[in-house]
DNA sequence: GCATAAAGTTAAGCCCGCTTAACTAAACAG
DNA sequence: CTGTTTAGTTAAGCGGGCTTAACTTTATGC
């Protein structure tokens, strides 16, 4: 029989389990593909929220505009983001991903998917349901916690 | 009535939600302490692995160890780590966490554990028992896949 | 309309992480 | 014992990320 740990507990293990995990990819992959961590986190936000300014990105990674414009130059002089201007106010630049820059995220994905197939593997079917709906109140959770924030 | 996802991609979805927000905390806290990615790192895998020699260092973060014994040197010097002679190799070092460096990793999980804990307070305590179940079984999962590899 | 604020860009310069290369010291293989 | 391998250190130097400062362009408040 399986323990069943409290549920606080539970859950700071699982967190700490999948962190480390997504951590130790995320910077494997960002050395693969030679882009460095800022870099690739900005795909990844980009990815994540959409099209974006200058200003936003300096806002999220807490960084002066000038390091975020920076690294938006290096990634439209790699090509995997466009940078046009904004119609409604000509002194924004709104940034968003090209083809090119969605598919190296997108194979990024696909690295960190393995893991979490594996996983999914060996869970046992019985349990599968259990867990994803156990899954599903989580992210709902998580969800209107970053609403709310 | 909430829609319970399909068990992979529900596995999925909350892996990316998970690893999002520990990046997040996890660079953001770095940054407070004033200490750099690597560095952080080396005192994170200091404690969840404890004690080790320099290569393996260099192994893990896949650097030359001429970088991993400066880390080392560097953090050292900060007084976060200890470095002693292997007994039983006088040619390799043994590094350990300090009770500063205990003490600071503590701190940062402190602060991570503060979203998880806010999660779990919008978790009904009706759905506790089955999610912590579910997480469980996940972790179980996780601990037999990183042995097997 | 004019002063001020806001969005970005560019340049100069610092710090840091990493690498290679040269080296010391200890273990190991014959 | 000797040659080779292994663990780690040190120094020199490159490149990248970040900052501040100075600047351009556009929006906004009065």
């Amino acid at each position: 029989m399986r323990r069943i740990l409290p549920f606080s507990h539970a859950l700071r293990t699982w967190v700490d389990i999948s962190a480390h995990h997504a951590m130790r990819g995320w910077s494997h992959h960002a050395r693969a593909t030679g882009l460095s961590m800022p870099q690739f986190s900005i795909l990844m936000q980009l990815y994540h929220r959409g099209n974006c300014g200058i200003s936003d990105i300096s806002d999220r990674f807490e960084i002066s505009s000038a390091a975020a414009s920076q690294h938006v130059e290096n990634l439209v002089q790699q090509g995997l983001i466009a940078r046009t201007e904004d119609p409604h106010d000509r002194r924004a630049r709104q940034i968003q991903l090209s083809d090119k820059g969605r598919a190296l995220v997108q194979r990024n994905f696909g690295a960190r998917y393995d893991w979490v197939n594996q996983l999914a593997r060996l869970v046992e079917p019985k349990d599968q349901e259990k867990v994803a709906e156990a899954l599903t109140i989580l992210t709902d959770a998580a969800r209107r916690l970053d609403q709310a924030s």
